[in-house]
DNA sequence: AGCAATTAAATTGCATGCAATTCAATTAAC
DNA sequence: GTTAATTGAATTGCATGCAATTTAATTGCT
């Protein structure tokens, strides 16, 4: 034992370590399979929002409430919207109502990616069994309740 | 129910995105300290490994075996090294048995440093009770598992 | 020794994250 | 009604991550 007690500065015993190198593992996991939609990770958790509301809200989200969503600002989502844009898979709109607010709006070719989504993510949990897959439900729901004592 | 299952696509049933959250989440809850010190999340590990390695091996690690510890490679790490050498708290030298190698040493101020995390840290641990850190301990074990699975 | 293959860093280029500032539109206050 | 405060995006600047390439040093092979 030194001086002090340098065990709670290991690396391995740091929580803040696992998440970091847990959250680009698992971004690396998806690399091959967002490569071949040709989307970045940060641009695949967009679209699975926009996915997400088309079927939930009658209304398109505004760049805001997408970034509350993902807890993202607009430094980062507008340069990044706007390449989603480019590629033709989201359309952008000013409302109308009040033109602060822009509005996102799938494409058709947005909407048709969608489906090529399930059938790659199908292959990529493949790799794993049972037990990992029920370890991972676990996982996700201890995150949700760090989520939620941090964002208190 | 439509037409394909899109569960398996809702962006609260990711447990990547929880993870990219979470770690995100915790790198801001961080961020006063890391203020307080000077350094930035990134920095922040690369000291942690600098300083554990300080304790635990003769020689100062190479930026390779620093990348190895982190899983980060020297597109990252040699701009960040220069950015804390530059601060004064880290010495880059080559090997002169090797002149590819880069070695890593603290520098006085570098070591200095450490001194100042451990009652820092205590102070952050604060906001939790002991549920909470008993969940997080749970939580790291079961990361590292995730790791251990997906560096097969 | 001479040369190809390998290796460790550095460099380049691109896409985030995020703080801070700016800009424009809308609201609130008076 | 005019002005001040607020709000939603955009912009700017900086520090990562990471793929791909380049450079320099070392190893292997013959």
């Amino acid at each position: 034992m030194s001086t002090f007690d340098t065990a709670g500065l290991q690396l391995d015993n740091q929580l803040c370590f696992k998440l970091y190198a847990a959250s680009r593992a698992v971004i690396r996991a998806y690399k091959p399979m967002l490569d071949g939609l040709g989307l970045t990770y940060s641009q695949y958790l967009v679209m699975l929002v926009l996915w997400e509301w088309q079927e939930r809200a009658p209304e398109q989200p505004t760049l805001k409430a997408l970034g509350q969503r993902l807890q993202l600002d607009s430094g980062t989502l507008t340069p990044l919207l706007k390449r989603l844009e480019q590629m033709g898979l989201v359309q952008r709109r000013r409302a109308q109502v009040d033109e602060r607010e822009v509005h996102l709006a799938l494409s058709e070719a947005g909407r048709a990616l969608q489906g090529q989504v399930l059938p790659l993510k199908a292959q990529l949990l493949c790799q794993f069994d049972d037990q990992d897959l029920l370890e991972m439900e676990g996982l996700r729901r201890s995150l949700d309740r760090l989520l939620a004592r941090l964002s208190e």
